[in-house]
DNA sequence: GAGCAAAGTTGATCTACATCAGATAAAATA
DNA sequence: TATTTTATCTGATGTAGATCAACTTTGCTC
């Protein structure tokens, strides 16, 4: 359950169609429209728009306008308390949807960073809206995608209200990897695109714990850490740590 | 900063209007409809439904049929992870929508319990989502109010990923106290209807750590702690925890 | 490729909060 | 009202993770 929590950002149907050009709608816009929804759509989705690493994609403050359907990279999103604390909020991928806290206001309340270079397309939320309106699939899709990201948050409180350190990255490691095979990429291998720090501020820990509990990992003989390459061994073990060992 | 992602869960804007019967028009729904429009949303909205202090509004794992809009009353909404830990995500009161995190699976993820004898209406999400379509203001409404829990959810992170036990207590009083404010009822006296292990979970803290806090908390005469009756004495000095002494 | 800044590791120590335990008070129930 | 149950408080002690510090590695930049 836990698992299921932290782990189901994506389902893997959205991903199912191959991805042929430009357009969002094989990415994470909803299945099932009409050619001519299709064709609306595609005229409402600006081109793909880089942003190279280090770059923002918007700054908590800035008046909202769009949407963002990361086509290809990755991103955090995070909060700065006054008093200059950072907690990262999440990391987002290709196919996922960025920017929906800012409907409530009509202004940014993250920052959105590339954490390597990407390519985003802009969804102008007016136009998006209004088409939604005439197009019950496409307004049912934007419901569930922010209910989705609701259900993500509550996964994201548990864990920092309820699990210890070694829990914490055990559900973090498995998360990502999950995210990655629904995206075609190896699900026992591959790179973080975060510092410590980050993934620290994102599971409320300290980067020194972040280091030392990977470090102990790779000696329990669970993963294998290079800098920020991670590989899988024994992802049954992480598993195992999640569920507070209730298999035995 | 951490206030405004904290306290403000509703907009003084959505109570304004009194409310004179059963309908949720004057609590948490749009203002600015048309008579018709608002006559259509009457005859989807059911009557208040009485929901007995300890009872389930719904439990996670439910069906989804309907959101709610709490009319009178006190819930908590909370996530039980498979090892049984429960995490409270959040309190909700009159003039709020619930049961929003199950529009994703179209199953509940959250249980929600009244922690006083309550009164909801039932909005019944298909009809509401139909209607949406034809009524711009209320589709709109709809994200604004998804997108607000999410900005809460965040500020709930930050609280967990970032703050100390004095400032998480600090941060929650004073929520309270401006949710109560917004309601016409006392900003400086309030009853909690949770218990301290409730508190305690919601912000990621053991209920003797909820106990101690509030006794430091009345000991240097910020508040007065009488069982659940809390007195604000000096809501100044709370807020001066939170924003880490920044003033001085 | 030398020099530098940023990121990561690891050890030693400290501390905020958890845990354990016992006492008291409030509230539910008979 | 008496009795049980549940909630709360407070003290003593333990510990996970923070903090501080030194060192190593990686990756830029000129």
């Amino acid at each position: 359950m836990i698992q299921n929590i932290q782990i189901r950002e994506l389902t893997p149907r959205h991903l199912r169609q191959t991805c042929t050009n430009c357009s969002l709608r094989e990415l994470c816009l909803p299945i099932g429209l009409t050619p001519d929804e299709m064709q609306e759509l595609d005229t409402i989705i600006s081109q793909a728009r880089p942003i190279k690493r280090g770059e923002a994609l918007y700054r908590a403050g800035e008046p909202f306008k769009s949407l963002f359907a990361i086509r290809v990279g990755f991103f955090k999103a995070s909060v700065i308390s006054e008093d200059g604390r950072e907690q990262v909020t999440g990391f987002h991928m290709s196919g996922e949807l960025m920017g929906m806290d800012a409907i409530s206001s009509d202004f940014h309340t993250c920052d959105a960073i590339a954490l390597e270079d990407s390519e985003v397309c802009e969804l102008p939320f007016g136009e998006i809206e209004e088409l939604a309106g005439d197009v019950p699939i496409l307004q049912r899709h934007l419901y569930k995608v922010m209910s989705r990201e609701i259900v993500r948050d509550h996964g994201v409180m548990l864990l920092l209200g309820n699990m210890k350190a070694e829990e914490r990255l055990a559900a973090f490691l498995l998360n990502l990897s999950q995210r990655f095979a629904i995206r075609g990429y190896s699900s026992s291998s591959f790179h973080l695109r975060m510092t410590r720090e980050e993934i620290g501020s994102y599971l409320g820990l300290k980067l020194e714990t972040v280091s030392r509990t990977l470090s102990k990992f790779q000696d329990q003989g669970f993963i294998k850490v290079q800098n920020r390459l991670i590989e899988i061994i024994d992802g049954d073990s992480l598993k195992k740590l999640l569920n507070n060992c209730q298999g035995e």
